[in-house]
DNA sequence: CGTGGGTTTGACTATACTCAACTACGGTGG
DNA sequence: CCACCGTAGTTGAGTATAGTCAAACCCACG
């Protein structure tokens, strides 16, 4: 029952690619698609009126975001990094073909609500160290770095990650800085950061949600 | 392409009645059925190995809960207060009438995914006064209760108030005396307490998301 | 080589957490 | 019916953490 692609690629769709920054869909919109993220980043987020902005979800090569079942987008959509996307219309008149996808929309929605469940977990944590530990882990794991240790290379900036983590961008930098003296991570840039094997027994978040993605 | 119930109830399911904080289901069994509140109130909550816990959402009347797609539960679900829920059975054979109830079975989906992104948004807000007035609004907004004030029931105790909204709980007690100080809110017992009509300006959050509930 | 945005660092303050004691309520038993 | 007890909730004092405002830094770009 587990598994990504399943038929929705029989429904209408094609390619899209958007540069840095461009906004795919706003709050409020009527939705018109949804969309599979095939390179770059794409942030899911909330404007709120006195210009702060919760971050809701980072999607990676392989999600799928955008597949509402209401009138109106509860959340913006935009690039964090140039991005190829599969565009997928929704088809008030594709009844029988979306029928066949109708499994494939299922787990792609599924999917998004675990992708969110790992997201409030990781909030859960109340200390900003734990946040940022638990959002590289979680960035590693979507990278295919094994927990030994490895290159890393974030594709948003530092405003979008503490958005992401509810911090404020200072305490995210002040936290890169404290996990580099204790050699936990080595900051080679700003977006490229190598992280070193866990050491045993400080980790303070040994084990997380079982990761389907 | 909104709504409720749609044509769920044409899978096999059934009644069943959970007495206050019996365990539904348990993070990492495999999944055998999806529910959906009638009565009372349900959380879905993460477990940590260090004993801390972080509640994903309160499920009440009307939600569905436990659709997953995978094959371990990534999350408890537990009784808050005394529930009866509607239990549908993950049926491998029953492909055909699944077919004719796919639709409600993504909107169910799609809910919880807005449910999350909603506490995802509430969890953005770092005053302590912010998350709880969030929160008291979400609950009036579920109980039918309109923006001029009005008597709210919680059916959770302080804890599951604090670890729904990542608060200590003296800082959650702190945050009602405070808001009653203010006149916000009447805490007539722990459970029961009225909303005072908004003060026009002072309101730290005025709008949210568009809630599709 | 100069400029600018993203990022880092510094000083200070505000907020929430921790530990602890106290209170109020509800259920139980005498 | 009342006293007792246990749990849930509140309040207090002190500390630790993160936020705010501000300035410096640094790399990328023009």
């Amino acid at each position: 029952m587990t598994g990504r692609h399943h038929d929705i690629d029989r429904l209408v769709h094609w390619t899209v690619s958007v540069p840095t920054d461009r906004i795919i869909y706003h709050q409020g919109e009527a939705p018109r698609a949804f969309y599979r993220v095939e390179a770059g980043c794409v942030r899911l987020q909330v404007n709120r009126p006195d210009g702060r902005r919760q971050i809701l979800a980072f999607c990676l090569p392989g999600d799928v975001f955008g597949l509402e079942f209401a009138d109106v987008r509860p959340m913006s959509a935009e690039a964090v990094a140039a991005a190829r996307l599969t565009r997928f219309q929704f088809d008030p008149d594709g009844e029988e073909i979306a029928q066949t996808s109708m499994v494939g929309l299922l787990a792609a929605a599924c999917e998004m609500s675990t992708i969110l469940s790992l997201h409030l977990t990781g909030l859960g944590l109340n200390l900003a160290e734990e946040r940022v530990t638990w959002f590289l882990d979680w960035l590693a794991g979507r990278q295919g770095v094994d927990g030994k240790g490895g290159p890393l290379f974030l594709p948003m900036n530092r405003q979008d990650i503490s958005d992401f983590l509810g911090l404020a961008q200072e305490t995210l930098s002040r936290t890169f800085a404290r996990l580099e003296a204790h050699g936990a991570i080595n900051v080679i840039t700003p977006r490229r950061i190598v992280l070193r094997p866990r050491h045993s027994s400080s980790g303070p978040c040994a084990d997380q949600l079982p990761n389907a993605a």
